[in-house]
DNA sequence: CTGTTAGCGCGTTCAC
DNA sequence: GTGAACGCGCTAACAG
């Protein structure tokens, strides 16, 4: 039924290995019958079974991908990212999508990707248990999130640099009173919530504001959590007059706070984000911008390079640079703003 | 180097056929040695190889996604959900991800899921050549978008329903002057724009309102569309004091159009969308809420059910049931709305 | 440059 | 209930 290898060999007149070749680009094959044989491939539409060639070969050109819940903004894009580079170096991508609990302890328990792939992008951050089951699959890893970690690549951005950059913006624009939303939560591995925070304090501390920590509340890194989070901080006996968010989405839900509180910003309260989302240019948000995408992109190519190259080192740690989107939630201080 | 099924065979004591039958769960194995298998291909950390089975089964348990962009809200979230349903009945997701005109292209003209997939899941409309296409991998097939299609299991919502409720809640809330922001463009085969499109008229009609075409204009289904879109409908003569966007993302855009406009929604225009955006909450946004990953997993489901039992006819078409979220952005016409 | 010979690791008969 | 033999479709090593 479904045409195969030998097919186009008798079709071609030749056999079997030299098709192989021919098709794939292989030295050794006149370039006369290589292009016979291309044609009498293509007339019957054949196309060599994946399987096969992985049994014979050991290469599987499938890159899989590990994601804690592609249906988030975040992941969709670094996922598409990705997958745009890995398809068109000719690779596959086979998405795990771990969302629950369950699905991540089975993925991790039957590692169903064993010798399905020759690489694993990893979206979310494996504790050392899942690190390690990871490294039993003997490819390269690379990830876009958390720190470094030993056997992986790891492509991502300057969360200090970012952060400081963000709180600076409010700093400079005269704000002294300036509180932050932040995520408590997360896995251990994960240090963006860390390095921001160690960011906004360095900032206060080299402007000679003394640090409140009544201006620190947890959003959770969702919209929810950022609404609560600023209606807390809009409870403080001496409210702040600027927020920095880690996270647009919370800074979408302390932007909601403030409408419901009747205020708006920049004119009583400034909000700077983090992340640049979709939505973030609609709502007007001031934010550092992170390029998503390119950071799923970034790490695909390094795992492609690896692939190519099995001896060349990989490299631990590489950075892709993020850029302050002045919009217009941030403003000087007003006079007005809550008390 | 890694362990195969000769391996395990050896360590328990058996022929690789009784190990390939007790782990498949035939029958035929007597219970006793069936556990021994298991307990020592456990400790050897066996899994059988994909590529082999396939080989010689004929069957890939991999299931091929195509979508247009996952990087979009609406389609990280069907694949979230066709996702979980597939992986959990132990199938894989080969990703298919066809943003560009070019990766769209390539795929089409090589197929590279021929004999990768035992089924495929589109979250694009096909056109005519490209059905034919998927057609010819001989594997069941269904998608989420577009209407009917032959040799395809299409599960959808009922978008005639669902604007019909949209508008009707504007009427009933006592709106006369209703205006509308629609996609144009598309496929020709997405027939959601039309269907939409029509029920508005209908609704319309059923209340005695005369159609004023100068209430309609596109919003190209983009946030930056629906932004423009409001903008023109309140530079009409007499602009609408409500507005039915055919989705959240155009509402979104309206709703940026009117803060520009110093207006308000429900106070000057009231605004109402179309598929419950995860944002649509944050935003107050009333709007008609279709369950986007179940239509996913529903599809999924779908076609698990066509593998399982090759003989059964597969439904045409399956809808999913809506319904009207009512939230802040829709009210009763105020007086002092837009001239 | 090309053909022949062996597997790759399984699932699937068919005997026993 | 269990094992031996065969083949799935392809690539790799070796001849020629």
């Amino acid at each position: 039924m479904t045409v195969s290898i030998t097919d186009v060999a008798r079709a071609a007149g030749v056999s079997a290995s030299t098709v192989s070749r021919a098709l794939r680009g292989r030295e050794g094959v006149s370039e006369e019958v290589r292009a016979r044989i291309e044609i009498v491939a293509a007339s019957l539409g054949y196309t060599a079974s994946r399987s096969a060639s992985t049994l014979a070969s050991g290469r599987t050109f499938t890159i899989g991908v590990v994601a804690p819940y592609v249906g988030r903004w975040f992941f969709g894009k670094v996922l598409d990212g990705a997958e745009q580079v890995l398809s068109a170096a000719g690779y596959d991508v086979l998405l795990y999508n771990l969302g629950s609990r369950e699905a991540r302890k089975r993925f991790f328990a039957r590692m169903p990707a064993r010798k399905r792939v020759d690489a694993v992008l990893s979206l979310l951050i494996p504790d050392g248990e899942e690190s390690a089951a990871l490294r039993s699959l003997g490819v390269p890893l690379a990830t876009t999130v958390g720190g470094a970690r030993p056997g992986f690549t790891v492509v991502g951005i300057d969360d200090r640099s970012g952060a400081t950059q963000a709180v600076r913006h409010l700093v400079n624009l005269g704000h002294r009173r300036i509180g932050m939303i932040s995520g408590a939560g997360g896995p251990q591995q994960w240090t963006t919530p860390g390095e921001r925070r160690q960011a906004y304090l360095d900032v206060l501390a080299e402007a000679g504001i003394e640090h409140d920590p009544a201006l620190e509340a947890d959003g959770d890194f969702t919209v929810r959590g950022g609404e609560r989070a600023m209606t807390e901080l809009l409870a403080a006996v001496r409210p702040p007059t600027a927020v920095f968010a880690q996270s647009d989405e919370m800074a979408m839900g302390a932007l909601r706070a403030l409408r419901m509180h009747r205020l708006t910003a920049p004119d009583d309260v400034s909000v700077i984000g983090f992340d640049d989302h979709e939505l973030a240019e609609v709502l007007g948000l001031t934010t550092v911008a992170q390029p998503v995408a390119e950071q799923g992109a970034q790490a695909a190519r390094l795992l492609l390079r690896q692939l190519a190259d099995p001896n060349a080192e990989p490299p631990a740690y590489q950075q892709i640079p993020i850029r302050l989107a002045l919009r217009e939630t941030t403003a000087p201080p007003s006079p007005r703003g809550p008390q």
